[in-house]
DNA sequence: ATCCCGAGGG
DNA sequence: CCCTCTGGAT
């Protein structure tokens, strides 16, 4: 099977089961959610989302984060992974705020990526979610279901070649939805280590299943 | 032991 | 390219 055709069923099949796909981050505004994709990285969403109300509460605007010190918003993190990292990272990203974009979130990835802790995967999700641009976040689920399905070349081993090759096939109108139904079947069904292949939808276009499920069924 | 919507630094 | 950061869930 053409990876042309891997696409199309899978968007067609999650077009029809899954229309509307969101992000599980809980965000009421571009700060919230900037502030909690930049917590989610190599973290849960539920664990972040049982984090960030206080720290919203403490701190609802870039002007109040800027200025915070990092051991101030260390303890209302620390239940996340490196908190050290991303206290720091949050400060300085709200006094970048402040100081070069007018305390509002940036509109592009050229300037998302200029914030401290924000890579090109945190911009790539701000540009998607908040600013409907057709920009493919790659993060770990996106990476892993991309190449065990084969909707990717295995020669695309890094997150940025296989965010070019995604962008090569999926239709512009359907990249941020693709994103996100990428991530949740990742995230329940397409598990890193023991997917769970009886379950799955899609492994009729499946290379990783046609290559392994004579062992499946043993 | 392995994984969770990574980023920065060497 | 590598390494480190670093808590919680399974």
């Amino acid at each position: 099977m053409q990876r042309k055709e891997r696409f199309e069923k899978f968007l067609d099949y999650f077009s029809t089961h899954s229309p509307e796909p969101e992000t599980e981050l809980v965000y009421s505004n571009p700060y919230e959610l900037l502030v909690a994709v930049s917590l989610s990285a190599q973290c849960t969403d539920k664990r972040v989302n049982l984090t960030t109300p206080a720290l919203f509460n403490r701190y609802p605007d870039a002007a109040s984060l800027a200025k915070a010190t990092s051991d101030e918003v260390f303890h209302y993190i620390r239940s996340i992974s490196y908190p050290n990292n991303k206290a720091k990272h949050l400060v300085g990203m709200a006094q970048m705020l402040m100081k070069d974009f007018n305390g509002e979130v940036p509109d592009t990835v050229e300037d998302l990526v200029k914030l401290p802790g924000v890579g090109r995967k945190t911009a790539n999700v701000i540009a998607s979610v908040i600013w409907q641009q057709p920009t493919m976040a790659v993060d770990t689920h996106v990476y892993r279901v991309s190449r065990r399905i084969g909707l990717v070349p295995q020669t695309a081993t890094t997150p940025l070649a296989v965010e070019k090759q995604l962008m090569k096939y999926i239709p512009t109108a359907l990249v941020h939805k693709a994103h996100h139904w990428l991530i949740l079947h990742g995230r329940y069904t397409c598990l890193a280590r023991t997917p769970k292949c009886e379950v799955c939808p899609v492994t009729e276009i499946c290379m990783w299943y046609s290559k392994n499920k004579k062992k499946l069924v043993n």
